[in-house]
DNA sequence: ATGTTCTATGAAAACTTGTTCACTGTCAAG
DNA sequence: CTTGACAGTGAACAAGTTTTCATAGAACAT
């Protein structure tokens, strides 16, 4: 997976929140003038370079249409999340969408063969609500059982200061699991809420990316 | 609120498939030849009749761009919906989403002052997965409480044939309730899972709205 | 009958938008 | 130093797209 620069990166972000605010994508000129271009090539080739590194689709000679490629896939089975890059099996845009004030845009979650994949969460500049970059994640495992979080579940999960006694989804040692977070003096554990597991595991690198702060269940 | 034709109906149904399917609008040439127009004029006036009924929102000039705008608004208080008009007050497109197989569009669904407006949500003929129609309620009230559901929770409704045990939004008397479908040999009843509620309500007229496949739950 | 509204045709105009071409400068790797 | 990738200017072209204009039949109320 190639990497995006700093400028490609901001206009996939500005076509996503104008999406979101809007409904309907940017022209290029509309992009041209956001960043002040001097010429329509300039987006041009950036949109060439974002196709080309796979995160967005163009619908050729059309106006306005494209589509956005999910850029981050993660399978939280028992309780880890695993991220893989995109591009490799099909990747169709139906599927789960966010849950939560997120603004309106397209839902960035893709369900297949038990993965459900994620991706940022396009943010609405335009939009009064917070909730920006959440996302959802399905729950495999029982870890959380005593909180209410059985297997099967969908959580939703939006980035900020995770208090004591959250549930977030944390980044350990390069797995990413879904524990509640436990601080003690300036000490901080990540605790399963099931009474079977091992409690208040102590952390290394410690990476939040998210609180919990919805789950959805089936019925 | 003026009746939309069913040629109009036809074509915002359409224009809001084919956003949920490619997620960017169809070009008016686009809709002409799906039904097959010999004009793209025919097409004009009905995009200019859906604006002016209120349904739609044209960007003067601009290539597929578009916003819709949210037909019902439903009001789930004390487990009661109430269907009101649109058009009162200022309408965002932020809101809530849909929980559930539904296809990349736009969120029909927006909150303000603690009233979770709804609308019909787009089906994208394209797509494999099935809820259509799906839409989703807060619910005010504790009719449901012994089924996990609680005040403030919100439903997904979707519709189906509804079975013995499902939990339905069903249109009783002119209002809507939240409770669970008991069929006994031929005659249907309505139950609220509270053991504080009296049991099995008898009804009269029952018009299913749709099965509450799934919860939304605060953390 | 008569006017009005709705729906539609057919063609063209006007504008928007994507795309291409030629050229320039920067910066790091070879 | 040279090469190539990257980012950008400026202008123009070609296609896509909306919008307007002129016209007409059907349905319907007056």
């Amino acid at each position: 997976m190639e990497e995006l620069t700093k400028k490609q990166r901001a206009i996939l972000d500005y076509m996503k929140a104008h999406v979101a605010e809007h409904t309907y994508w940017p022209s290029i000129r509309d992009i041209q003038a956001k960043f002040r271009f001097a010429s329509t090539n300039a987006v041009f080739g950036h949109l060439q370079a974002l196709e080309r590194k796979g995160v967005l689709q163009r619908i050729p000679g059309a106006a306005r249409a494209y589509k956005i490629v999910p850029e981050v896939v993660a399978d939280l089975s028992d309780n880890v999340i695993r991220y893989e890059g995109p591009g490799d099996d099909a990747i169709e845009l139906n599927g789960i969408p966010l849950v939560g004030h997120i603004a309106a845009g397209f839902p960035d979650y893709t369900e297949s063969s038990g993965v459900l994949n994620t991706m940022q969460a396009p943010i609405s500049e335009g939009s009064r609500r917070r909730a920006p970059q959440a996302f959802a994640l399905r729950v495999r495992g029982d870890s959380m059982i005593d909180a209410d979080i059985h297997d099967g579940d969908t959580v939703i999960i939006e980035p900020g200061q995770a208090k004591h006694g959250d549930i977030v989804a944390a980044l350990i040692d390069g797995e990413t699991t879904l524990k509640r977070l436990i601080k003690q003096g300036n000490k901080t554990y990540l605790q399963a809420a099931n009474q079977n597991y091992p409690d208040l595991t102590p952390v290394q690198s410690l990476v939040i990316q998210g609180i919990a702060k919805s789950v959805v269940k089936s019925i």
